[in-house]
DNA sequence: CAGTACTATTGAAACGATTCAGTTACAATA
DNA sequence: TATTGTAACTGAATCGTTTCAATAGTACTG
């Protein structure tokens, strides 16, 4: 069916190694016999098998990116930067949908090792480190994205989650509020609770109380069901924060439908500062973080491990995150 | 490094090819065997090289996706609906993003052809077929997703774009506008092209002028462009009809900054309703298609094709688009 | 008890590339 | 002329599976 390289060498009347050579290590071949051999791959339409390769060689040239949600803006912008990364070095790269689910997780990062991808990128659904382990012990490097797992034996590009919630808090009691609802995900989401750990550590030295409204999953349906939580609530908050944006977008959506003004009534503040919070009617005030860059950062930091081998030094690269202010916060109400 | 099949099959005492049987033809193994082996290859944390799997087998576990946009929620969405296809079926899915661009295009094609994917899901960047004749030649299956070529040699899931065009028009013209601004992207994309016809067609019937705002790239940005070049028009349109979502939320986010007030002043319409549609300060009107089902259609079609074999017959499926009213569009004023 | 039928297992060939020790051809050197 | 050196090329071994013809073992039949 497909042409092989021993066809190649029987058309071009030379041996298998050479039109190997030619492939991969031109300078050696002789001029003449390069572009005969050259002429006739392009006639047959030669395409090398990866696999044949790969087995041989024992490394293939593709990476893993898992991420917990594909849907979620914030991690489609750190696959771009990866995948820039990655093709600028000649790697493709294999997303996958992980949905916070260790099971689902589980089978991408078997189908991954069969696939003898070179090195996983990975925002892992748990805490549980053996998986990744034994990934490592497979001779496949893993560089952690977005969460960060105690232990210095792995790469990992991150952002100041503790500091992000603090940022929030201050920022919104500068404001003047006194009262906060904190709109989050489960709490064995690291990033969750360490925005969540920073939440309290500045609710304690601005003295403003916190209301946690916790739900399943960050994205904008709970976001709406929380924010029917918070109008239902007596003794109702001036602030929401939520622990991403997709969350407070569902949030707004409810306020609006309630006649609740942002930010007059109610301010909220969301967390990755997707593309969409500007776009948003009220336009979103919001903690950024450097997607794209942390996708070429945590990319790059894996195909240097991938590539130095054993002379590698781990590195933990942690960004900070920034406040960006827009029309969805303002001074609490009187 | 990694444990192989020889190593099992040593340290259970039996052949490689019984040990090939357990992985791949339990039944017929008989069941003292099955079960020492099986706990030989826990015990080893044997995972099964796919590469040389696929060599001798000939064939992978594994589709491409290429697409256009993956920052485009439409586009992953339909990412999901095929993912989800796909995994239900034991198939991996790589995911590549081809920007519009040629080039990047063929390279990924590239790519994907040197891991032997067994079959290739794609919005083409352009109406070349030869590229796709070429994979199949090699026995690798394509579908086409959302965008359709002539000729039936492939399957296709599509929506009937010169429909949606139409619709859109009719809907704004019986809205009582008699001058629409239509933004869209290069006349060189299909969809822009047909949704393009549906619009002049629609408006001849309706007897409704329209101005074309041609963009480079099909995002908020220029969406943000558009508008402000709307804006500046001495007789300005009272609606404006936006190729796809994105554009729509950066023409409303000028016209918010503008105070032009939607939609009482401006109606804004626009298409492939992603869910952040829903959320924008005034819900975007938008025509609909069913991304997650075409994602879902389009991989089953796919793997049809690629387990059936000969005895396959190519489907053009081709979904219908569907006015989703929201708060974004009105009468047009006096 | 020979013959048949069936199941369970074996082991070598094959997939398509890379690699490397070995061969060839030819020029330079003594 | 004999020797050495070098560039160009060869071809068999190898990677870790799957496949399949061959074989061993067991049970049943007449």
């Amino acid at each position: 069916m497909s042409v092989s390289l021993r066809d190649v060498a029987k058309a071009a009347k030379v041996s298998v190694g050479t039109v190997s050579n030619v492939l991969n290590k031109p300078e050696i071949v002789a001029p003449a016999t390069l572009s005969r051999v050259q002429a006739t791959i392009k006639e047959l339409g030669f395409v090398p098998n990866g696999f044949a390769r790969q087995l041989r060689s024992g490394y293939s040239c593709t990476l893993g990116l898992v991420v917990p949600d594909v849907s979620n803006p914030f991690f489609t912008e750190v696959a771009r930067g990866v995948e820039d990364a990655a093709s600028k070095r000649d790697y493709a790269v294999f997303l996958c949908n992980s949905d916070e689910s260790t099971v689902k997780e589980d089978r991408y990062l078997n189908v991954l090792m069969e696939q003898q991808v070179r090195g996983v990128l990975i925002t892992p659904a748990d805490t549980r480190a053996d998986r990744l382990d034994a990934m490592r012990e497979r001779g496949i490097a893993v560089t952690l994205l977005d969460r960060e797992i105690k232990g210095q034996k792995q790469c990992s590009v991150s952002v100041d989650d503790v500091n992000g919630g603090q940022i929030a808090i201050e920022f919104l009691a500068s404001l003047g509020h006194k009262n906060i609802a904190w709109v989050c995900g489960p709490e064995s989401i690291p990033q969750v609770s360490d925005r969540g750990a920073g939440v309290s550590k500045a609710a304690k030295v601005a003295n403003v109380k916190i209301e946690t409204i916790r739900v399943t999953l960050m994205n904008t349906i709970q976001g709406e069901e929380a924010a029917r939580a918070i109008l239902a609530m007596p003794k109702k908050p001036t602030a929401i924060f939520c622990a991403n944006d997709l969350l407070a977008l569902g949030v707004m959506r409810i306020l609006n439908a309630n006649k609740v003004k942002v930010p007059d009534q109610m301010s909220v503040l969301g967390y990755d500062n997707i593309e969409f919070a500007s776009s948003a009617g009220i336009p979103l005030s919001s903690i950024a973080q450097p997607a794209y860059q942390m996708g070429v950062t945590a990319a790059n930091l894996l195909l240097d491990e991938c590539e130095a081998g054993d002379d590698h030094r781990h590195q933990q690269i942690r960004f900070q995150p920034q406040l960006v202010e827009r029309a969805s916060t303002a001074a609490a109400p009187k």
